[in-house]
DNA sequence: ATCACTGTCCTACTACGCTAATACACTTGA
DNA sequence: TCAAGTGTATTAGCGTAGTAGGACAGTGAT
């Protein structure tokens, strides 16, 4: 059922402490945003996946579980996961309330650090300028 | 050999998911940065502590030991623990790189909930306001 | 020396997150 | 209908974080 074509370029590092459901997460979620795996397209099987990371199919169910729940592709029964098209965004204050405990966790160990806001514009710069060529 | 005026004014939440330890640390770090535990004082035992909050001894060793290490007491064998004079700093740039990970943390959760670089200042800044005004 | 304090090492129990193995329901093509 | 393909519910094993209990060493006043 599924193209041979399907490679699967992705590799874990299950030594890195982060979990690899969570690594092939954001793997998924990169391809999907760079138009690899473009809105209406299948992803590979959670078996393919497993097969080749040689990992448990559980642990990518899981992964593409998440993803589902992210609203990122949809479950199709007996056929697999497929792309989702854009879902309608949250209302952007509640994004920005999500966003919130993040702020509060960076501000509060630069206080820590006795870093003041200067410092941490100076840190978080970096990552911002990378976020706005994507 | 405690101060019979030595109240434990803390609160511990249980079940608030935050571990009681953390709390604990909280707690006294905010204290000794109001100076209500000025440097040389001694904080209140570990046994005090517990028995006031209902807790394991050792789960206040826990945190006055996490305290112990970040320089801000130190301890005094057979004593208790002592509020530190503001400890020497790590050079500057080893401070920022400690911060790096929770300002890319901020950034990826940004990101996936499409927020752009403005949207993140926009939620960052009222906190960073907060760390001027102390 | 003794007593009443100090913090903590060591051990163990519990809860939870991550991964894996099996069995199941579903869909599609022959 | 049947075979081969989908994802996953269930269950279990493993490691780790958080908490607790008891024994221990250090200190200082008596």
């Amino acid at each position: 059922m599924h193209n041979e074509r399907d490679n699967v370029p992705y590799a874990m590092n299950p030594s890195s402490g982060v979990p690899v459901y969570r690594q092939l997460m954001d793997a998924v979620r990169s391809d999907i945003a760079s138009g690899r795996r473009p809105v209406g397209s299948i992803l590979p099987s959670v078996r393919l996946v497993a097969k080749e990371l040689e990992i448990n199919p559980m642990t990518v169910s899981k992964a593409y579980s998440r993803l589902e729940s992210e609203g990122l592709v949809e479950r199709l029964p007996g056929r697999g996961m497929r792309v989702c098209a854009r879902r309608t965004q949250a209302p952007i204050s509640d994004r920005r309330k999500e966003l919130e405990p993040f702020a509060r966790q960076l501000v509060d160990h630069a206080y820590r650090l006795d870093l003041d806001a200067s410092e941490i514009r100076r840190v978080l710069d970096p990552f911002l300028a990378e976020l706005n060529h994507e």
